[in-house]
DNA sequence: GTGGTCTAGACCACT
DNA sequence: GTGGTCTAGACCACA
């Protein structure tokens, strides 16, 4: 198991983001077990250390939640909040200032249609 | 003059930022000069060594020239090469990544275009 | 069935802490049988293993007796023994540093009291 | 320097409670530099990662910002803001059980007036 | 100079 | 088995 790991973000970041990933898609529902520090560390060749500071990123965000001796569990709700937060998230904060460097550099929502992002026609 | 930076990236990556958006908005034409980093320096109570280094990355692309013991100017053709470039780069790069975020989030592009992204009709 | 369980201090402790409550509010009388590690594990979904070890330190503390093949007994004097103990220990240990913080925050003894204290006229 | 750390709770912890300690005493005032990781790492033989993990607790609870490349420095606001929140989190939280364990031990304001607890009478 | 991140390896407490 | 903490030492980006 070899993963790529971009070198700009740190990679207990790309780790929390791969786990939020996972709850989104539906891979891992509530109540699922995260796999343990030690398997991530060992599948990942990584120090237990970074992947602890992932899962605690998890834990703080009230994705995850720690059970004493046991391991980490995704909350209920998880996705739900992530659907919503992240979301909300991206229109509020990140959107407007995308949106100007688009405009800027004169991309229009057909650019980006022909390039692939979903139109409501293909939602299920 | 009080500027807040973001604390992700860098100041003087912030910094190359503000001078390419005020190319590609055409508040500063090719030929113009750039403000001398002490200026900025002091305005934006910064360390010098930060606004030249944000000045280099510009020259470093090509954006911007050094005429000894004038300054620094704006290249020919500055602004065209910026369009092409960022564009590029964005749609490449940076598209992919984020279509496939916003797919996760269910946001579509009826979403962005209600939030104010350009459309071909608005072009002038 | 179901407790919270604090998150900072070990389920063990915390097991332990509500027999020292229920043995100091007279709910357990010297000679009274504890509930079986068996029972309570299944009434509070906790590993067995994790109830011995409440129950031994009780043992340890001499609280608790064993009487082999009935079960654990609250044992003669246990609730005298423990309002001098867990009085002495709280008074020399705990209350030192209790009453910096409170120092620092500006608490006061009337503060408190008016949220609830015990003073001496209160007593029966 | 040397300094002995209760073995019980993370180094860190300590850390991060003696600087909120030195803030609410006034030592460290608003727009003051905490002394560098490094220098704390070295005065109290810690590894700088340890005193980092406190520092960023206090970024967190933002009592202390980062000036990029710069240090840690006291938020403004920073001892009102502690004042308030902690005084708040001890007697919704901690003092309510507490308050149950004195009755129970018979511990009563006077008690811990005669110990020390600042009275009203005591302000200046 | 500052803080941030990571590795390698160890020990501990809890279930 | 689980996660939490710490050390020792290294390298990097930023100002």
């Amino acid at each position: 198991m070899t993963v790529t790991w971009h070198d700009n973000t740190p990679i207990y970041r790309q780790l929390r983001d791969r786990v939020v990933a996972m709850i989104l898609d539906g891979v891992l529902k509530q109540g699922d077990a995260l796999p343990s520090v030690r398997q991530v560390a060992a599948d990942f060749q990584l120090n237990p250390i970074t992947v602890s500071k992932a899962y605690q990123e998890l834990v703080d965000e009230q994705l995850v939640e720690k059970r004493r001796g046991l391991g980490m569990y995704v909350t209920d709700g998880a996705r739900t909040m992530l659907l919503h937060n992240e979301r909300e998230r991206f229109l509020k904060d990140e959107w407007p200032l995308l949106n100007q460097r688009l405009r800027r550099l004169g991309i229009t929502a057909e650019d980006l249609i022909r390039d692939g992002i979903a139109s409501s026609g293909d939602r299920p």
